[in-house]
DNA sequence: TATTGTTATACTCTATAACTATA
DNA sequence: TATAGTTATAGAGTATAACAATA
C-alpha cells in the first residue's frame, strides 16, 4: 500500500491528521471538495491499517467484487467499471492470475476473456469482504444508522 | 494533473462514471468507504477539467492556502498539516518557488525556512480560488445549502 | 476498419533512508 | 543527540501509443 509495513518502526510514516491545532484552513473548511478529499484520506488510512497485511487495496477489492457479481465481464468492461485505462486492468488482472484469485476464460470472441473468480477467490473474497464491512463500520461509527444513510444519499448526488 | 489535456484528441481517456448501466456493484454500493472514493474521483475529474490549464492540483491548492492563511509556517510543518513526507514538500515548494509563488524566508533557526506567498503568489491564489469555488459550487449544485452544510458536518465525523 | 488485450514507456505521487548543517 | 531540509532511490498507480490477433 505503499505505506510502511511494520508498526514497531515508523520512522517518518506520514499520517494524515484532517485537523491540526493551531491552523487556520480558511477556505478549505467551506469546500465540499476538501472535506471529500480529507474523508477520503482518513478512510484510506484506516484501510491500510486493517487490511495491510492482505495485498489488498480498495482498487483491487473493488475489482474482485466487480468480477463476483459479474462473471465473464471483460477486462474492457472493467476499465470502464474501475475509471482506467485498459493497460491497468491488465495488471491487475495478471496478478490476481498469478494468485489463483481469478480466471480469464475463453468467450466467444476469441479477443477477450471472460472474468472469473476461481474458488479459492471466492473463500478469499468473503474472508474479506467481512474485513472490509468492519472496517467500514468502524470508520462510519460516529453516525447513526440514519446519518449513514444520509450521508451515502448526498454522496451519491455529487457524482451526478 | 496525468490526464489528456487535449479535448480534442482523447484516445483512450479514462473516464470515471460511479455507476454503469447493467454493472452489479453488490456491497460497494452499501459502504461509506466506497462512496466518498466515488463522489471523490467525480470531483477530482471535474477538478482537472475545470483547471486543468492552471498548473494546480487540489494538493498544490491547499499548500498554497495553507501558506497563505499560516504564513512563515516550516516545510515540516506543512508536511504535518498535508500528510505527507517532508520530502515531499520539498519537491512541491521547489516549483513554487520556480514559478515566483512562494518565498523561503530566514527564521530564527538556521535549519528551517519560513514559507511566504510572494505577491504574485497571493495575486494567483485570489484568482484560482474564485476558480476552486466555481468548481466546488458546481460539484455540490445538486444539493441545497442545507445540505450541503449536512453533508459537510456528516463527513467531518468520518474524520474522528 | 474497429476492437481486445498487450507491451513499452513515461510521469506523478509518495515513501524510506542517508546526508548536511545546524541546534 | 536531535531536528530541518535535502537528495537519491524505489514502488505504486495511471496514462498514451503502438502492436498482434481477431472480428
Amino acid at each position: 500500500m505503499g505505506r510502511n509495513k511494520d508498526p514497531e518502526t515508523p520512522k517518518e510514516l506520514a499520517h494524515f491528521n484532517a485537523r491540526i491545532e493551531g491552523i487556520d484552513y480558511d477556505v478549505l473548511d467551506e469546500l465540499v471538495g476538501y472535506a471529500v478529499r480529507r474523508a477520503q484520506l482518513s478512510i484510506y488510512e484506516d484501510f491500510a491499517a486493517s487490511l495491510g497485511e492482505e495485498d489488498i487495496t480498495p482498487q483491487r477489492f473493488s475489482s474482485l467484487v466487480i468480477i463476483e457479481n459479474n462473471p465473464g465481464i471483460s477486462q474492457t468492461r472493467l476499465s470502464e467499471v474501475m475509471g482506467i485505462a485498459r493497460s491497468g486492468v491488465v495488471s491487475i488482472i495478471d496478478r490476481f492470475e498469478a494468485q489463483g484469485l481469478v480466471e480469464r476464460q475463453d468467450a466467444g470472441d476469441r479477443r477477450s476473456y471472460q472474468l472469473r473468480l476461481t474458488r479459492e477467490g471466492q473463500k478469499q473474497l468473503r474472508r474479506v469482504k467481512k474485513m472490509v464491512k468492519e472496517h467500514d463500520e468502524r470508520i462510519s461509527g460516529a453516525l447513526t444508522p440514519d446519518e449513514r444513510v444520509q450521508l451515502c444519499r448526498l454522496l451519491r448526488q455529487l457524482c451526478n
